[in-house]
DNA sequence: CTATATACGTACCGGTCTGTTACATTGTCA
DNA sequence: TGACAATGTAACAGACCGGTACGTATATAG
């Protein structure tokens, strides 16, 4: 099976850029549960370059730098720290896409193309892994599942949020397009890890403005 | 973890259709390997409903009513298995694919379509999960995995055929409607197991309508 | 009717998985 | 100082993982 072998992995403990020097400017730090946030960020990188099923807590808890018990004493297993991940993930998620919005007030059209613009970019570079939500879904097609849960969730979301952008863009069947860009957006997540640089989602930019522009003139 | 506890899991041995109860005619039936069959098509449901990594081959051998060890005389281990299965995959999608396109010789615009209106409604149907092959990639983000190799071979030969059905199309530019189009497969994919009846699949058709007449006239 | 090859099963291996326990240690605040 | 919160230590459990050494039934060939 090619199995893990965790203790050869290298990659040491991450960086605890909290505390160690602590100068004299803090304020006695009344530090609060700190492992609860490195399993959290350790676990986010590697539930996202590898997959959730492919993560073992041991190897969480060990490259986090913390033990087992702090890991189940903030989530009460490893189903909700996934499931805790993505509810982050939605967070990111959002917070770019609202940027992207946010550059083109008003304009709908540029505010997505805008949004694809980045994520063209992204999708092409090595380390692209797609969309941890869509990818937690493909992993876990039991819908009582609590990461699956959040991944649906936040689908139906950008699905609707699609929708109100179609309108704004002056569409005529503003669901038709809705779902057009979806499949699209999808599409890049997943071509972006199987084809890298050089991808379908070097075109996406392109195909999208043409889709726009078609689904007002008809 | 919500584990599967294989004992009380139900889903008795699949049906052992050949032998049984052999009538006079049979020539003696000279058997040959019956085992490897049974283990790969059972593989291939399990593998495709629940994922590569969530089956373990216990509950491959228990429900293809064999045991492990003539799993691993046919297959040096689980992730030949799977690339076995892939393989398989590979050349099903492909009889799918080319049955639709000979439905509409010479007119890859229809070929293309008929292909999707089949995906389309595949794609909403509760017990869909999407592509075997991309599935399989996005559990094995590692390129040199055998399943890996399978699928991302098999992506590219995709995007090559669309190529060349999006010349046939009179695309001005090929490349970029083969890219949007393969964008839009891969997006019904992944959001049919999303959303199921009702979601984004259900548009599909006429989306990619819409984007090869516009690929035609600018 | 034996000899051999084929196809398969029984029983087991060492290791890893998620999840849990009882108890010790540390630093912080009152 | 003493209570408290946060974490670590060191095991353990029970299931499951991929994988294998070895015995057994069957059928054909000679």
């Amino acid at each position: 099976m090619a199995r893990k072998n965790l203790k050869t992995a290298g990659g040491e403990t991450i960086d605890k850029s909290p505390e160690k020097s602590t100068g004299a400017a803090a304020p006695k730090r009344k530090r609060g549960p700190v492992a609860a946030d490195r399993i959290k960020r350790t676990a986010r990188d590697l539930f996202y370059r590898e997959g959730i099923r492919a993560v073992g807590v041991d190897e969480i808890v060990a490259k986090a730098g913390v033990t087992k018990p702090s890991l189940y004493r903030s989530f009460s297993s490893k189903d909700e720290l996934a499931a805790a991940y993505l509810r982050d993930y939605d967070v990111e998620f959002w917070t770019r896409f609202e940027r992207a919005a946010a550059a083109h007030p008003g304009d709908p059209k540029q505010q997505l193309l805008e949004y694809l613009r980045g994520l063209s970019q992204r999708a092409q570079r090595a380390d692209y892994r797609g969309c941890g939500l869509s990818n937690a879904a493909l992993e876990y097609p039991a819908t009582d599942h609590p990461a699956r849960r959040v991944s649906e969730d936040h689908k139906r979301r950008l699905r609707a949020r699609l929708v109100e952008m179609a309108k704004g863009m002056g569409a005529k069947q503003p669901d038709v397009l809705a779902d057009g860009l979806l499949l699209l957006i999808e599409g890049i997540f997943v071509t972006g890890q199987l084809f890298g640089a050089g991808g379908p989602a070097m075109h996406a930019v392109e195909i999208a403005e043409t889709m726009i522009e078609a689904s007002r003139g008809r």
